[in-house]
DNA sequence: TGAGTTATACCGATCGTTCGGTAATAGTCA
DNA sequence: TGACTATTACCGAACGATCGGTATAACTCA
């Protein structure tokens, strides 16, 4: 068949999530997509007919796979809560590079594209993620009304360590934040 | 002298502040600035002899001056410490329209202006807010470095519920987490 | 070869910005 | 009081640059 492509798609999500996690959506621009990729503009639209709004609807998809992949897969595991909860901080601590990226979830809420064609997708995922939170603390023995209240402030703590740490300009609030973490939600219970 | 302005500068601000809180600083383009304050674009550039970037500057410092005003004052005040943290409630309350709104530390803190103009003057907000506060908890005889922590957490916690609102569409995150506030920080010693 | 991929060149629109000029107020002096 | 001037606020029109996007040609390799 054709030629095979110099940017495999994986790395190519990477990339541009990268970007798009920097500079949010407005603020990231094709000349800025394109040298990330090491793709010319052109090459990008092959990719991505749809443009911009393409890349980071399918970056933000992707997300999304690697949150089910990643956290709600282990979450849903057969080990015990707390060592799944610790599994999940570990995963994080990669994912945010120790509290230096910012939250695609974030980044990509803005209003400018109000109800726009990200919005459903961060509902879903904060969505599923919580859910899935509060299934660890329920097997836990978390009464299950408290196990969700946990779980909401579980991501709720993730976006503002992650926010204060760049505003602060340290990793240190997001580092401590994953440390916290398994005995914020398993708190009674370990 | 000359002649009178039709947009006081308080009420400026405010709209500018409205437009950049939404959208961020790349996403605010020089037309909604102009259609937010009734101001044509040149019209702006007399104000504002810097531009967009003097715009957004000034901005955050009136969000800094308010911040001294509004909240800082108050939790400095002679009343007790909980009636303190429920003021500055009220009035973060009404800053954040009940949590329609985003906030501008976390909206105008895009990496794309690399330790530019506004990292400095965010991370100052920061700095004196969670000193504010650990003071407060201080007085209520909280010990001093766990005040700091239960202050840094409230500031964290108030960023990540204005997201995980966004992000859902729905104010509940935040307006929960206010209410939790004063036993989230007082918790021990009410 | 020929399908698949990348690059060059270009487009209209909009970006932030600037400039020349006008509208409106306040002080001056008759 | 009322023309004149100074000063400030505002706006229409245009600037160069860059935006996201699109042709179409050149290259690569099964």
């Amino acid at each position: 068949m054709g030629r095979k492509a110099s940017v495999d798609d994986e790395q190519l999500m990477d990339r541009l999530s990268c970007v798009f996690r920097d500079v949010g959506y407005e603020g990231a621009t094709l000349a800025m997509l394109s040298e990330a990729t090491g793709l010319k503009k052109a090459s990008l639209y092959h990719r991505f007919p749809g443009g911009k709004e393409q890349m980071a609807r399918e970056v933000l998809d992707s997300a999304g796979v690697w949150l089910e992949e990643h956290i709600l897969a282990p979450l849903k595991g057969d080990g015990a809560p707390a060592d799944r909860v610790k599994e999940m901080a570990r995963q994080l601590d990669a994912f945010y590079s120790g509290g230096k990226q910012a939250c695609l979830l974030n980044m990509l809420s803005s209003a400018r594209i109000h109800e726009g064609p990200f919005t459903k997708a961060i509902k879903q995922i904060f969505e599923a993620w919580i859910e899935a939170l509060a299934a660890v603390m329920a097997d836990a023995g978390v009464d299950k009304r408290e196990a969700r209240n946990r779980a909401e402030r579980g991501v709720i703590m993730l976006q503002g360590s992650l926010v204060f740490s760049r505003g602060m300009g340290t990793t240190r609030p997001f580092r401590e934040f994953l440390k916290s973490l398994p005995n914020e939600l398993l708190g009674g219970e370990l």
